[in-house]
DNA sequence: TTCATTCTGTATCGACTGGTATAAAACTCC
DNA sequence: GGAGTTTTATACCAGTCGATACAGAATGAA
């Protein structure tokens, strides 16, 4: 028989049987911490069930496996830490949307509550397994392609100058954006970031 | 016995005993490829040795184990295909060296030759070996450092205004430079990535 | 209570991981 | 021609990988 993963709240809830015993969505936040700080197979199955508080059948029953997991725990950092993305695609204006990109991004950096860089980065950017590494890119671009429409609508109501290319623009601030995260892994602070975005917002057309 | 691993050429070649029978600079090129591609962890030592053409005792003889024939990799990349940096650094002019830095980066981008992105950020961004993930992250801090220095001796030739801040230029355009290399490794063009380097460039400081 | 269903913990699977023991092969020196 | 030295290829090591079989525990339905 097929057997459908849940995690999600509004999932029919089972009724019959043994009842679940741990929260699916607090060990999906504890599952995106270890992929977050070790990648994708840095990130091992006893490394995901200990933080998760779980036993491996769990892991399986609840999610189906490795790799669907990891598609869930996409899913859920895109809800959670970086939900300031959609947000900021909300501002009025399209350099408020930029500046907004990039103060969120920052602010990340040294939040002791979550691990530094990206997951969409560093979760699996070189990877033996190619169709996980397809998968992230997949969402790093589906970014850039929200940004470019933002701005692409920017352009329409008169907030970008005539000559402005909002896929050139979109490029260069995602590009910026995953540079801050390879830098936030690598260390850098908030106030680094937040330098970092003060310059690069230079570039922003001038209207 | 302690056995020193050789590959470099001004080695003092030994003389005794069965002779190499292959050419520890192809094989370590060979090897790049693959750490380049899958990351160090992606990157299994079937791969290695497969790309190599050589048999695992011939690895551990030559290179020491998986972690020291990285460090020898990246070795040979900072030498080989970003050689374009240091003699972006040469350049007489801060700008110009910036933009080398720049260009240099987006040319790597769709060479057929290499693998898309860059060792550095992909070899080990995120990392269950902390010891290997702290590595890359000093290499990439030495290349800012660099940086750094440059811009520091272009303020005080007055190349630079006298506001001007190096270490946060330096740490501007690093981060743009990683940014190029995540989103190559995500398929972008080098065009698309000239295009990104010619807006970055736009947040330079006049003089 | 009894049955059907689902979850939990233990114990284990085959495959693969990084790393080596071993012996034959290929060279230099005496 | 040995003797000594180093590399080669095969075969193998213990440990870990992702994934599961199994049995008992905990529930709702009958």
């Amino acid at each position: 028989m097929v057997y459908l993963p849940i995690g999600m709240k509004s999932e029919t809830a089972a009724k019959l049987g043994r009842p679940r015993a741990f929260d699916p969505d607090a060990a999906l936040d504890r599952a995106m911490h270890v992929f977050w700080a070790k990648g994708y197979e840095g990130a091992s199955l006893s490394n995901l069930t200990r933080a998760m508080r779980i036993n491996r059948p769990s892991l399986y029953g609840a999610f189906g496996n490795k790799e669907q997991l990891f598609r869930k725990v996409l899913d859920r950092y895109m809800d959670g830490p970086v939900a300031y993305f959609g947000k900021a695609l909300a501002e009025p204006k399209a350099r408020c949307v930029v500046e907004e990109i990039f103060l969120g991004t920052a602010r990340m950096a040294d939040d002791p509550r979550i691990p530094t860089g990206c997951l969409m980065v560093q979760g699996a950017l070189a990877c033996g397994d190619a169709s996980v590494r397809k998968e992230v890119a997949a969402r790093r671009a589906a970014a850039e392609v929200a940004l470019c429409r933002r701005l692409q609508r920017a352009k329409r109501e008169g907030d970008l100058p005539r000559n402005a290319n909002p896929a050139e623009l979109a490029h260069y601030v995602m590009t910026v954006v995953r540079g801050m995260a390879v830098q936030s892994a690598g260390g850098a602070s908030r106030d680094q970031l937040r330098r970092v975005a003060k310059i690069a917002l230079r570039a922003w057309p001038k209207r």
